[in-house]
DNA sequence: CCTTCTATATACGCCACCGTATAACAGGCG
DNA sequence: CGCCTGTTATACGGTGGCGTATATAGAAGG
């Protein structure tokens, strides 16, 4: 098979890395060509129109937000707390999935379809948190209360711009991490 | 002054309306014009160009969301949780305000102009926040830390697609916010 | 070597949008 | 009424993007 130039998959990371750094308005057919020396020609080999990059591009990203992660969090093992961590920094410390994630966040709330798949995601990773806060919270409302809030923690700090004197960003997160998972 | 068809304004009002829609990209000067019913001829007589009306609303929304919004909580009074209660639903249960708010947040990080507006109107709430919190909490390393949590969930709980079960949404965040605040 | 498949280059029509120029038009004011 | 000011309509050139058509080039396979 002759997928020697530009395969379909590396449209689909140009796509996402365009989508990491600008939203989907930025993801461009020709933008994407031009940044790999190219022309747009070859694109529609592999996709219909842009309309089915971006549903590729979602496709990849869904499941690596949650397989990818979900199995590396069990191979890693741990206690509660460390494969809680270890979940958090696998897609809120991870350099290529932490901004297309939340520029997935936003997007959703302008596209029902975008939106559909992120409550897939989030639900998986919300039954995450509950079953490993559920092993030292015992009442059931107060684990999807702590699991809302620190799901809501890891998002929320990469949309929060204010400052915390002295301290730093970091230890004001491990600080508020004590508070939800300190028992 | 013949300021009789459409102002400086109502510009920056429809702006700020497609900003909540459909983010930045979606302010267009010609789309803005077809939604009042007019041409852009006259845009240009209220604006140099397509970017001092994003300065323009960028100023009306960062006036909106301190100066307006802490006045109200002041004259509103109440205790601790009662004021923070009612400025975190002046802010994300506005049908006007909270949709640009969150728009503003995803443009400030891809904009270093938009992350020192929404610093500055950060740090404003952060301040209300470590103040009533710190009526009831002692130590200010938890201070920050539950203030930071709960500006976390008021905007978190906007990006996540997150279900509970049999629980509503409303009724986790209730039982978070008891955590957080009670004492 | 020749065929076939596929990415590519190039060119095209189309549309949306920006910013400018110009003229028409209305209201306030002398 | 006539003047001025500011909004509007219209037209223009330029840019960038989408999707299509067609021809080329290069690799894979017979």
């Amino acid at each position: 098979m002759g997928a020697t130039r530009t395969t379909r998959e590396q449209w689909v990371e140009a796509g996402l890395r365009a989508l990491a750094a600008g939203g989907p308005d930025a993801v461009r057919v020709e933008a994407l060509a031009k940044e790999r020396g190219v022309t747009k020609g070859g694109f529609y080999g592999s996709f219909a129109d842009r309309e089915a990059l971006l549903e590729a591009m979602l496709d990849t990203w869904e499941r690596e937000s949650t397989d990818e992660v979900l199995d590396q969090v069990e191979r890693a093992g741990g206690d509660a707390r460390a494969r809680i961590t270890r979940a958090g920094l696998l897609t809120f410390s991870s350099d290529r999935l932490r901004p297309i994630d939340l520029a997935v966040r936003d997007w959703a709330r302008r596209d029902a379809g975008v939106a559909e798949r992120l409550r897939r995601v989030d639900n998986r990773r919300m039954g995450l948190l509950r079953e490993l806060i559920g092993t030292f919270c015992t009442d059931p409302d107060e684990v999807e209360a702590r699991s809302l809030l620190a799901f809501c923690m890891a998002i929320g700090a990469h949309f929060l711009a204010a400052d915390h004197g002295d301290r730093s960003r970091s230890q004001v997160l491990s600080r508020a991490a004590d508070l939800l998972f300190d028992h």
